[in-house]
DNA sequence: CAATAGATGTCCT
DNA sequence: GGACATCTATTGG
């Protein structure tokens, strides 16, 4: 079974509300020093822009922490949160602009025992079902900031195979209050590694669709 | 099941 | 000081 070819830079370097919904069924792979290699397959994505004031770019200007996410896309930014966790984005857009896509979770597929071990858990499906979990799983943390997605080879995103549209789902995106009413996170509907239980309506049945333009 | 507390960096007011 | 792109353990119905 093939997972497919490395997604090219061209890919990133689109505006974060078009890039999320078509990393979806992508594979996110980590070569580690023994060999062993992690593989996981994206099924929930959230969109963040410039201006978006649930965005860590919202003011327009980087931050040290912020710094990868204005940087060439295709590269990875990891950020810690609430004291305890790191979740990581797929840099989207041109150079200097603050667009990203935050892996929110994912279907484990190879390096199963690395991922269990890492996560002190057996269920398969709280292995990368959740952002912070999803790090875990990987060993990505603070390290792993800014590493090229297209050029690098400890970490790789593969074409594996994108989502039909009609698969695929949007909601407003979680743990966000400011910004909330944008439907900016995509999911793949029939996925059992999704976290249930959010209201949510096909990504068919929204018309604008990768404008990111909000009416008002 | 649901609600809640606790872990405590980074950025903002 | 307070909010936060979170998760886990624990408590109560």
């Amino acid at each position: 079974m093939t997972l497919g070819r490395r997604l090219p830079r061209g890919f990133f370097g689109r505006r974060s509300t078009a890039v999320a919904p078509e990393l979806l069924g992508r594979v996110l792979v980590r070569h580690l020093p023994d060999g062993t290699r992690l593989a996981a397959r994206l099924v929930e994505v959230e969109a963040y822009e410039e201006g978006d004031p649930a965005s860590h770019s919202y003011r327009g200007r980087p931050t040290p922490r912020t710094e990868v996410m204005f940087g060439p896309p295709g590269r990875l930014y990891v950020y810690f949160t609430y004291g305890q966790h790191f979740c990581c984005n797929v840099v989207t857009g041109a150079n200097g602009r603050g667009s990203a896509v935050l892996l929110r979770a994912a279907e484990p597929l190879t390096g199963l025992e690395v991922m269990v071990a890492n996560r002190q858990t057996i269920d398969a499906r709280l292995l990368c079902s959740g952002p912070a979990r999803l790090t875990q799983a990987f060993g990505i943390a603070r390290a792993e900031n800014g590493t090229d997605l297209v050029r690098g080879e400890s970490l790789t995103l593969l074409s594996g195979t994108p989502l039909r549209r009609r698969s695929i789902a949007r909601s407003t995106r979680i743990g966000v209050n400011e910004g909330g009413e944008r439907p900016w996170r995509f999911f793949e509907r029939e996925s059992a590694f999704v976290s249930p239980g959010r209201p949510w309506t096909p990504d068919h049945a929204v018309g604008e669709r990768a404008t990111g333009s909000r009416r008002s």
